[in-house]
DNA sequence: TCGGGTTTGGTACTCCGTACCCTACCGTGA
DNA sequence: TCACGGTAGGGTACGGAGTACCAAACCCGA
């Protein structure tokens, strides 16, 4: 019983008696009396038992939104990626906490539920800033919706993605999770090209070549001929 | 008590007092009580006060599994679009039960968490198959993984953003909720269509320029010096 | 040392979910 | 007709999560 913060000696007794017992034999009471506490401090500093695994999701949130309402001028997707950095970099901060997170995760359906829960408050987070930037650009509203929607979702997919393979396999580094967000957003950017805007950046898709000069050629070509329109027909397409 | 059956009764009653009462201020009692049951009969039926609530997803699971099963010979993501067309049915099947239950999600924070799980449990079934009509192609492991995620989120995402706009929509018919979610689809198609068979696309993302000229040689450098590491140093990446 | 506010522990309660037992009903066979 | 076994349903008891409320301890300045 270190003079350390009542939350944290908390989540500690938790994690130890989860890992000891199972999720589901471990009682609030058994959490708090480890912890050296009452039972009525656990519930006034969690709400509720589950609550006590998971990051506080509130705080990354916040963090987010400020950064979306600054980011006007920056691309809607490229600011979302950013976003989906910060938040796997919220997981990879204490690596321990996420893997045993993780392992809980998988076992326990409940929380489970709640984890994807949590994901899909990012999503709509993103979904909202994506929309909001993309209501300048002309198109029906409804589809305008649904893209806005796949882009939220395809981010936080790759995320997801990224996330999981990293805490599935203890040998990665941190280098090596960068990596692979990076490569995993690009893949979300070639299928999501960006709508037109002054500064935007410039997204091309060749289809069925290889060679580098050839390559350019066709882009050089794309971008003078315009829009995302002709894409489907030359399995070309460019949007700047 | 007609002689109808006793957990298409319970789930009656059930309705009818969360839409009197609200969701948390029924308890199981009252809803056995007015069903003309005891509670023990409630929790053999149901294996929680959530369940009474949520349709049969295990019975649609259970049958786009089997067709997954045998359409092996049909391109993945037209056999996905299907099932999921099956999922929607199911719930176009009973409109007065989906848009009750969809109030509901939206009031209880704890249906919404069950909703959304099981939405990704469609999510993982999609993934899984398209993941195994996947492996016949080339590319790496992790990156066939990626797509093949990505591509049934984005179908998870349409089907969900189709159903919601219906749900949403009182006067909605069902042709328009059918030729929205076509429609949705092919724009899913539109971003997940089938590489080409001989070569793969080359996806170039180029950030801050606009000159088709400078871009096109950024192009052409990209490609000549490689893989995306260089993505982040330079701004550029290229894949292909 | 006193008084007021905050923090913490304790108690009692509701409700969900589970385990277990008991009764009523049903058909079958002697 | 009676005995019997299986099954669907009802009742009771219990553990644990979460809430409400009260009492005690602690802190801190006057």
């Amino acid at each position: 019983m270190p003079p350390t913060d009542v939350a944290e000696r908390l989540r500690a007794a938790a994690f130890e008696l989860f890992a000891e017992q199972g999720y589901d034999a471990t009682t609030v009471d058994h959490i708090a009396e480890r912890a050296g506490v009452g039972r009525s401090t656990f519930f006034r500093v969690f709400r509720a038992k589950e609550d006590v695994i998971f990051p506080d999701h509130e705080q990354v949130l916040a963090r987010i939104e400020e950064r979306f309402a600054a980011a006007s001028t920056e691309h809607s997707l490229l600011a979302v990626t950013d976003a989906s950095r910060l938040v796997l970099r919220s997981f990879l901060a204490d690596a321990d906490r996420a893997r045993e997170r993780y392992a809980l995760t998988r076992a326990v359906p409940s929380l489970r539920q709640r984890e994807i829960a949590s994901m899909q408050q990012y999503q709509r987070a993103f979904r909202e800033f994506i929309r909001s930037w993309m209501d300048e650009t002309e198109g029906s509203a409804a589809l305008t919706d649904l893209r806005a929607e796949l882009m939220a979702a395809a981010v936080v997919t790759a995320h997801n993605h990224v996330l999981r393979h990293w805490l599935r396999d203890p040998g990665a580094s941190l280098d090596d999770v960068e990596a692979a967000f990076e490569e995993a957003m690009g893949e979300v950017r070639a299928r999501f090209a960006a709508p037109r805007a002054a500064a935007a950046p410039v997204t091309v898709v060749v289809a069925g070549a290889s060679d580098p000069d050839t390559v350019a050629e066709q882009v050089r070509r794309a971008l003078r001929e315009g829009g995302p329109d002709q894409s489907r027909r030359s399995g070309l397409s460019a949007s700047p």
